[in-house]
RNA sequence: CGGGGUGUAGCGCAGCCUGGUAGCGUAACUCGUUUGGGACGAGGAGGUCGGAGGUUCAAAUCCUCUCACCCCGACCA
C-alpha cells in the first residue's frame, strides 16, 4: 500500500476514555474508532491485523478437519427457547422482533445455531465426530464494556463445535483443538498460558475445561502457576497453605474487644497470628424459587473465593447478605461467629481450617470475641468443609511446588460441553445397536478482536505498537526522505520491487518531515522499517534496515534489499 | 444495577465558584520556507457549550430533570 493513496490519520492526543495500552494505541494509530460504548469500527490496519489471526486460525482449524461455516447474525428466538436459553440470556442478548412478532436476537454465542445445523445434517453414528467452526460477530450487551476492543459488546469471535458418540471421541477432539490453539497463539508470537479453567454456566464440574491466556500486566485474570508444569485460573486454583501451626485445644473463652471489627485489630490486641483467627462471612445463595444464607468460614488472612462458593453451592447468584437479614439471623457485624446463630444458617468451613485445633472468632454478641474456639467442639452444627479460599502466592500446587500469581488476558476458551444442548434440542442419532443417543458436544472459542487488542498489551513501548511479524497489518514499514523527482522514482521503483517480490510493504510516500514519518512508523509497529533518504543515499548509495523490536539498524545497498529483508521476516517468525 | 466521575471545535483542555453571549493547544485547510525524529512563518475555517425545562433584562456559568460516555464491582472470547 502506497500511503499517499491511503486513508490514514493518526492522532498526537489520544481520547481520554482510553486507559490502557492497547485501547489508547489503536485509537491514536488510527486502526479503530468508537461507535458507541463497546462498538467499534475497524479501519483498514485493523482489518488487515483481523485477518491474518483469521488466517492462521483457519489454517490450524482446516489441519484438524474443522470445516468452516457462518451462522446467521441473527437467530430466531425458538432455537433459544428449546434449549432454554431464551430467558436465561435475556439480559446478554438484544432480542427483539421482526414485523410479524417473532422473537430474534443477536447471537451472543452459537450452540443452539449449531445444534440445529447438526440435527438437520446427521442421523448416524458412522456421520461422527463432526466438527463445525465460524468466525463471525457477537454481540453480547455486557454488563459493562471496557478497556476498547478487550471487552466489547460488540466482537469477532473464532466458535469451533464438536459433536461425539462418546467420551472417549470427546476427548480426542478436545485434544486435537487444545494442541490447534497452542499451535494458532505460538504462530501469533504470543507469549501463553494454558490454565485450568472454572466452567462456569458452560459445562459440569467432570468437563475438561481450559482457557488459553496471553500474559499481560493489564490482564484482568490472575493465572496462579508453577514453573513447569501447573497453571490454573486463580477462580478454579486449589492450592494448600505451608507453614501454619493452629493451637490445640483450648478452653474456650470470652474476650472483650471493642470497636474492633477487623481481624487486624482482634489479633494483634489478643497476641495471636491472623491465621489462628477465623473470618467470618455472610452470604445469601439465590435460586429462581429461593434464598438460603451461609456462614462462610476461612482462616484470619485467606480471602473467599467467591465462585467456589457458588459452585458448591450450586446456586444462581450469590449476595452478600443484608445487613437486616443478619440482624434476623442473630448476626452482630464485625462480632460474627459461628456460635449462637439462627439454624437457617448453615456453616461451611474452608479445608484449610483443622476441626480439632482452636482459633479466635466473633462471639456473636456486640464488643466480644471468642478465644479458643474449637469447631469440632463448640458448635453443634454440622460440619461441612469444602475448600473455598483464594489462592496465594506461596501457597503448593497439587504437584507440590510453591506457586506464583501472574495476570492474563483470556484470548481462548475449549469447554466439553457433554449432552446439554443435545439433550435439549433433541440432536439425537442412531448408535449401532439401533439405539437414539444424543452425542457430546464440545465448544471451542477465540475472541480475534480481542486477541489483537492482547497482542498489543503484550509488546508494546511508549512510541507504540510493537507486531509479532505472523499478525503485523505489513512487514515492512517504507519511509521515503526526499522530494526530488529522482528520488520519488527511485522510492516507486524499490516498493514495486519489494511487493513484486511477496513482501508486504507500507510506503510511506506522503512527503512529510522525517519525524513525521519515523513517528508514525513506530506507532504502527511494523516489525522492519526501511528508509531511503534522500540526502545519505547521495552520499553512499545505500538504505537503512532497523527493526522495531530491537531498534538495531543497518545498511544495505540497492541489489541487496530483497534478499536482507526477507531474511529478517524468516529471522523473525 | 450499586458506587465514583466527565460532557465546551476532530482530539486534549481552560472558562463555571463570583451570569454579560466562548478561548488555548493540537490536528485538519491555503501559501511560502523546511526534510534523518511530530520544523517554521503567515492566513483562513471550524462550536445549537450533551439535551430539555426553569430563574434572569441576560445562562457554558445558577436550579430541576434527562441522556451519553468513562472508571470500580457481578459477566465473559
Amino acid at each position: 500500500m502506497r500511503l499517499s493513496k491511503a486513508s490514514w490519520q493518526t492522532y498526537k492526543e489520544i481520547p481520554k476514555e482510553a486507559e490502557i495500552p492497547s485501547h489508547q494505541l489503536l485509537l491514536k494509530a488510527g486502526m479503530i474508532h468508537k461507535s458507541g460504548s463497546g462498538i467499534y469500527q475497524y479501519l483498514p490496519f485493523a482489518l488487515r491485523v483481523i485477518q491474518k489471526i483469521e488466517n492462521i486460525i483457519r489454517q490450524e482449524m482446516d489441519a484438524i478437519y474443522s470445516q468452516e461455516i457462518t451462522m446467521s447474525m441473527v437467530t430466531p428466538g425458538d432455537l433459544w427457547k428449546e434449549s432454554g436459553r431464551w430467558d436465561l440470556m435475556e439480559n446478554l442478548m438484544v432480542q427483539f422482533h421482526d414485523r410479524g412478532g417473532k422473537d430474534l436476537c443477536l447471537s451472543p454465542t452459537n450452540e443452539e445455531s449449531v445444534t440445529d445445523i447438526f440435527r438437520r445434517l446427521v442421523k448416524s453414528y458412522k456421520q461422527l465426530p463432526v466438527s463445525l467452526y465460524q468466525i463471525n460477530t457477537k454481540f453480547r450487551d455486557e454488563i459493562r464494556p471496557r478497556f476498547g476492543l478487550m471487552r466489547g459488546r460488540e466482537f469477532i469471535m473464532k466458535d469451533a463445535y464438536t459433536f461425539h458418540a462418546d467420551k472417549e471421541s470427546l476427548d480426542i477432539g478436545y485434544d486435537e483443538m487444545y494442541k490447534a490453539y497452542s499451535n494458532i497463539f505460538t504462530r501469533m508470537g504470543l507469549e501463553f498460558a494454558i490454565v485450568e479453567a472454572d466452567a462456569g454456566n458452560m459445562g459440569t464440574n467432570e468437563s475438561k475445561t481450559h482457557e488459553f491466556q496471553v500474559i499481560a500486566n493489564t490482564g484482568e485474570d490472575d493465572i496462579v502457576y508453577t514453573e513447569g508444569d501447573y497453571a490454573a485460573n486463580i477462580e478454579k486454583a486449589a492450592t494448600t497453605r505451608v507453614g501454619l501451626e493452629f493451637l490445640n485445644n483450648e478452653d474456650m473463652s470470652e474476650v472483650e474487644t471493642p470497636n474492633m471489627r477487623t481481624i487486624k485489630d482482634v489479633c494483634e490486641f489478643i497476641g495471636t497470628k491472623q491465621y489462628q483467627s477465623l473470618k467470618s462471612l455472610v452470604y445469601t445463595a439465590v435460586w429462581p424459587d429461593r434464598e438460603e444464607h451461609f456462614l462462610v468460614m476461612l482462616l484470619g488472612d485467606d480471602e473467599l473465593n467467591e465462585l467456589k462458593l457458588k459452585n458448591y453451592i450450586g446456586c444462581n447468584f450469590l449476595l452478600m447478605t443484608k445487613e437486616e437479614t443478619m440482624r434476623d439471623l442473630g448476626l452482630i457485624k464485625g462480632f460474627i461467629g459461628p456460635t449462637n446463630c439462627s439454624e437457617n444458617l448453615k456453616v461451611i468451613y474452608d479445608k484449610e481450617i483443622d476441626l480439632n485445633c482452636s482459633y479466635i472468632v466473633g462471639a456473636n454478641k456486640k464488643d466480644t470475641h471468642l478465644k479458643g474456639f474449637t469447631p469440632s467442639e463448640n458448635c453443634n452444627s454440622e460440619k461441612v468443609q469444602v475448600d473455598l479460599r483464594t489462592a496465594k502466592p506461596g501457597d503448593l500446587a497439587p504437584n507440590g511446588k510453591a506457586v506464583k500469581i501472574k495476570k492474563g488476558i483470556e484470548v481462548g476458551h475449549i469447554f466439553q460441553l457433554g449432552d446439554k444442548y443435545t439433550k435439549a434440542m433433541k440432536a439425537q442419532v442412531l448408535n449401532k445397536e439401533g439405539k437414539k443417543i444424543s452425542p457430546l458436544m464440545g465448544c471451542y472459542g477465540i475472541g480475534v478482536t480481542r486477541t489483537m487488542a492482547a497482542a498489543i498489551e503484550q509488546s508494546h513501548d511508549e512510541n507504540g505498537m510493537i507486531w509479532p511479524i505472523s499478525i503485523a497489518p505489513y512487514q515492512v514499514y517504507f519511509a521515503m526522505i526526499g522530494k526530488t523527482d529522482e528520488t520519488k522514482f527511485l522510492g516507486l521503483d524499490i516498493y514495486k520491487e519489494l511487493v513484486a517480490a511477496g513482501i508486504e510493504v507500507l510506503f510511506d510516500d506522503r512527503g512529510l518531515g522525517p519525524g513525521q514519518m519515523f513517528k508514525d512508523a513506530d506507532l504502527l509497529g511494523l516489525p522492519i522499517r526501511l528508509t531511503l533518504g534522500e540526502r545519505d543515499y547521495k552520499v553512499d548509495g545505500k538504505f537503512e534496515i532497523k527493526l522495531r523490536k530491537t531498534g538495531d539498524t543497518e545498511k544495505v545497498s540497492k541489489d541487496e534489499l530483497v534478499s536482507v529483508i526477507k531474511n529478517k521476516i524468516k529471522d523473525l517468525a
